[in-house]
RNA sequence: GCGUCCUUAGCUCAGUUGGAUAGAGCAAUGCCCUUCUAAGGCAUCGGUCAGAGGUUCGAAUCCUCUAGGGCGUACCA
């Protein structure tokens, strides 16, 4: 809607024009200042310039008012473009709120180590990055939701010494002596049964078994995860093991070139003259590849598959990565500028007001599959998606099961509940109430319509801007209107019931299509 | 120290490429169910937009500095 009337805004006055909603409905549906930049340049008092422009526009059926007031231009659309747009909006629902969007992405997001379940903190990147994907992909690019999987180095060798020790001590009862850094907690107990029943005793004391364990218990805990993603509405397309991309390490090397260099028996990547604080270790000197190698290998591999461009989601703690991702980007010869990285910022935990501190190694987690149970899949997604992702959130343990019928998705919920009682109510059929025009609306019901014909803005800034919390806020917005709507109007039986529903049906509309890019589903029943 | 993200109502957070009187939820107080679902509506209370300068016709928004906080600054992931 934004778009057409911006485009008519620039064939009548030959420039491009900002609009904005005004502040007070009563001006208008749309706003623009634009006499206000054009002042200085033309020599002339805004008010004049805001009322020779709106002379010129003269009668156009757009548009029922433009009115220059104070220096701003005030947009008025008629009853007649409103309806037009709201039919053709009830009438082919996939492309009111879709756009023609080209380009491939790849998305990569949660990548947590398979070394144990989802914790609180994964959470709220998965909503982020699924979100993302679901607004993307409305919009019409063509978008992989892609899962990097740790299962190789450091953190794999410590989940086989865990599983083995957590099996010696609770199945076997030995008395074992715990190294500095190990995993715990429920599910390590459990994988150590199983351990137990398949391989048997022998199987956890061995220590010469401890790989074979750990890359057996890691699809295990994988699955775990996928489950727990699952619940929450969240999917990949695909996963990339990080073991599996070693055999490509000497082409890449090559393919680095002179990023690369060895000192003292390790190899280095030169990522300091592009923005790093010095060069980073990619080979110890004992052969060992760090961290860094993998993702490098992965990166040529990603760059190597051909998207137009990459987004990475990944925890605020690793942003100092950026540069040296970005670095061997470069070295392989690619365009950096095309990886873009989105943080999403720590998630911190108070219970009782006191911090509390997770840690998977001492088993002090908040699980996310736990917050689902207490909360339900809808209200954590919500939750998540209504934050934006670049501020650290602080939340209270206790508070956050306490979330229930105050949660803001119960309330748009029940807006679109209430719609579709009316609509089962009504007596009229679903044509009738399509092929009545909208006209002669009050100033509430005007606004309300032109309120749920935003959405498709909506979807395409909170995409585009990567600011998923745009699209709860709407829905908030939208569903107070409606609520209030409801409360002051009579529908069912009045003499404009067939109209108020057509109304009524595009709110419902934009609430069930904006929830459903939220992952959540709308219901038609409270 | 350096890098980076942040600081808006008692709490949790919005605030559109700089625009008209800075908003919502929760909490608090008081109203509204003989009326399509009260998981709702209305009203009241609540703000030096961390602070100071600067740019601009116009700043919560952009720039500089200061204070406070998170994260990073590993041959851990």
């Amino acid at each position: 809607m934004k778009q057409r009337v911006s485009a008519l805004l620039r064939e009548t006055l030959q420039r491009d024009v900002a609009l904005e909603k005004p502040k007070d409905r009563s001006f208008g549906h749309f706003a623009t200042p634009i006499a206000f930049s054009l002042a200085k340049e033309l020599r002339k008092s805004p008010m004049a310039i805001a009322q020779e422009l709106a002379d010129s526009f003269g009668e156009h059926p757009h548009f029922s008012a433009v009115e220059s007031v104070a220096g701003y231009i005030n947009l008025r659309l008629s009853e007649a473009f409103l309806d037009e747009y709201a039919s053709w909006a009830l009438t082919d629902p996939k492309a009111f709120a879709s756009a023609q969007k080209n380009g491939s992405i790849l998305l990569e997001f949660v990548s947590a180590n398979p070394t144990g379940p989802l914790h609180i903190g994964h959470a709220r990147g998965a909503v982020y990055g699924d979100t993302l994907l679901r607004l993307g992909r409305h919009l019409g690019y063509d978008i992989t939701a892609e899962y990097y999987v740790n299962d190789a180095g450091n953190q794999i060798d410590l989940l086989g010494t865990s599983l083995q020790l957590e099996g010696r001590s609770a199945l076997l009862g030995e008395t074992v002596e715990w190294p500095e850094k190990y995993y715990r907690g429920e599910y390590l107990t459990d994988l150590s049964k199983e351990v137990q029943a398949v391989f048997g005793d022998e199987a956890l004391r061995d220590e010469s078994r401890q790989k074979e364990l750990a890359l057996w218990a890691k699809d295990k805990i994988l699955a775990l995860i996928v489950a727990d993603l699952k619940a929450i509405n969240v999917h990949f397309d695909t996963f990339v093991g990080e073991a599996s991309l070693y055999d490509e390490w000497d082409r890449v090397m090559a393919k680095m070139g002179n990023g690369v260099y060895v000192s003292e028996g390790k190899t280095f990547i030169r990522s300091s003259g592009l923005g790093d604080d010095h060069d980073r270790v990619v080979v110890r000197d004992d052969g060992r590849p760090t961290y860094l190698a993998g993702d490098i290998i992965y990166h040529n591999q990603k760059f190597e598959r051909c998207y137009d461009h990459y987004i990475n989601i990944w925890g605020a703690d690793h942003h100092g990565y950026i540069a040296r991702v970005k670095a061997a980007v470069s070295f392989l010869g690619y365009d950096a500028q095309k990886l873009e990285v989105q943080l999403s910022q720590m998630v911190s935990l108070l219970k009782d007001g006191e911090p509390f501190k997770m840690s998977k190694r001492a088993g002090t987690v908040i699980q996310m599959g736990d917050v689902v149970e207490e909360i339900g899949a809808d209200a954590l997604r919500f939750m998540f998606a209504s934050k934006k992702c670049d501020t650290a959130l602080e939340f209270d343990i206790e508070e956050l099961k306490k979330q229930d019928s105050s949660n803001p998705i119960y309330y748009i919920q029940y807006a679109h509940a209430r719609i579709q009682t009316l609509i089962a109510k009504s007596e009229l059929t679903l044509e009738t109430i399509m092929a009545t025009k909208l006209h002669g609306l009050s100033a509430d019901a005007d606004g309300l319509l032109f309120e749920a014909l935003l959405l498709p803005e909506i979807i395409d800034d909170a995409f585009e801007s990567r600011q998923v919390q745009k699209l709860p806020d709407y829905l908030k917005a939208l569903a107070a209107k409606l609520h209030k709507f409801y409360y002051d109007t009579r529908i069912i039986g009045t003499d404009d019931e067939a109209k108020l529903l057509k109304l009524l049906l595009v709110v419902a509309l934009s609430l069930k299509t904006g929830l459903s890019l939220l992952g959540i589903d709308a219901k038609d029943r409270m």
